[in-house]
DNA sequence: TCGCATTCCTACCAATCGGTAGGAACGGCT
DNA sequence: AGCCGTTCCTACCGATTGGTAGGAATGCGA
C-alpha cells in the first residue's frame, strides 16, 4: 500500500509510513501515556482513562510489533505474567519526545480553534 | 468522549484533540499536498497516489469543518463548481508546517527502524 | 447546442476498529 | 489447596472507514 502510494507525492510519502503508527485511536495515547516511565498494563488502565482492556492490549502489541514499545517480562517470556511492565524503546521515546510531543504542543497552543467533532 | 477521558492523564488529553485530525488515514497526506499551494481537487488526485475520488471528498470535507483547509470558490458558493480551489488555512499551515512536517521529518530520519505492517 | 471535464453525491460493499462479556493461564497470598 | 488479582485471549456486536460504481449539477469549449 505504501510502496505503490510512494510514486507520486515521494517527498511526503514519509507521512504515511509515520501516519500508520499514530492512526489507532489509542495509540498516541498509550506513546503519551509510556513517556512517565515504564508502566505495568494494569496502572495504564487506570492512567488513560477511558480506554478498555482489549484495545489496550491491541494497542500494546502494535506498537511493540512496531518496535517502538517493548516488553518487560519480569521474568521470562512467558505470556500472561502478573510482572509485565511495559516501556517506549528508543525509537518509542524519540518519537514520543519528538513529534507526539509537538503534536500535543501544538494542540494545546491552538486549543481554542480547534473545532473537535465532540465539542 | 474527549472531555470524559480527560479527567485522567490531563497533561496529555491535547493528544487526544490532536489525533482526532490525523485520525482518519489520508487526512496528513492531503494537508501535506496542500503545502505545496492551492490546489484544485482533481490536481490533488493526480498529486496523491491511491486515493478515492469519494475519500479525498470527505477528507477535504473534514479537514473544512475542522477549520484547516479553505474551499475558495472561484465565483461564488455554489458547490459542484469546476474550479474549485482548496487551500490551508493559517491554522492548517501551521499544523501542516509544525508537528505534521516534524512527523515527516522523524519519519525519514528513522525510515530504516520502521517496521511498517505492509514490509 | 452538444459533448466533456470537473466537482460532488448517493448507494452499496468488505474490512477494520473499538467496546462488552466471558474465560483461560499465571502468580501471590492465606 | 483455595481464592484473588493480573494479563491476555476469544467471540460477538455496532459503528466507522475506505473502495467501487453510478449519477447529478455545473462550466467550458467545439
Amino acid at each position: 500500500m505504501i510502496e505503490k502510494t510512494c510514486q507520486t507525492f515521494v517527498s511526503d510519502c514519509h507521512i504515511r509510513a509515520a501516519a500508520e503508527l499514530i492512526n489507532h485511536a489509542w495509540d498516541p495515547v498509550v506513546l503519551s501515556a509510556l513517556r512517565l516511565g515504564p508502566t505495568r498494563r494494569n496502572a495504564l488502565l487506570g492512567r488513560i482513562g477511558g480506554i478498555s482492556d482489549k484495545v489496550l492490549t491491541q494497542s500494546l502489541q502494535r506498537l511493540s510489533a512496531g518496535g517502538l514499545v517493548t516488553r518487560l517480562s519480569t521474568g521470562d517470556q512467558i505470556p500472561r505474567r502478573k510482572g509485565a511492565v511495559y516501556q517506549l524503546s528508543s525509537l518509542g521515546e524519540s518519537f514520543a519526545n519528538g513529534p507526539l510531543a509537538q503534536l500535543a504542543q501544538w494542540a494545546a497552543d491552538n486549543q481554542a480553534d480547534l473545532v473537535g467533532p465532540s465539542s
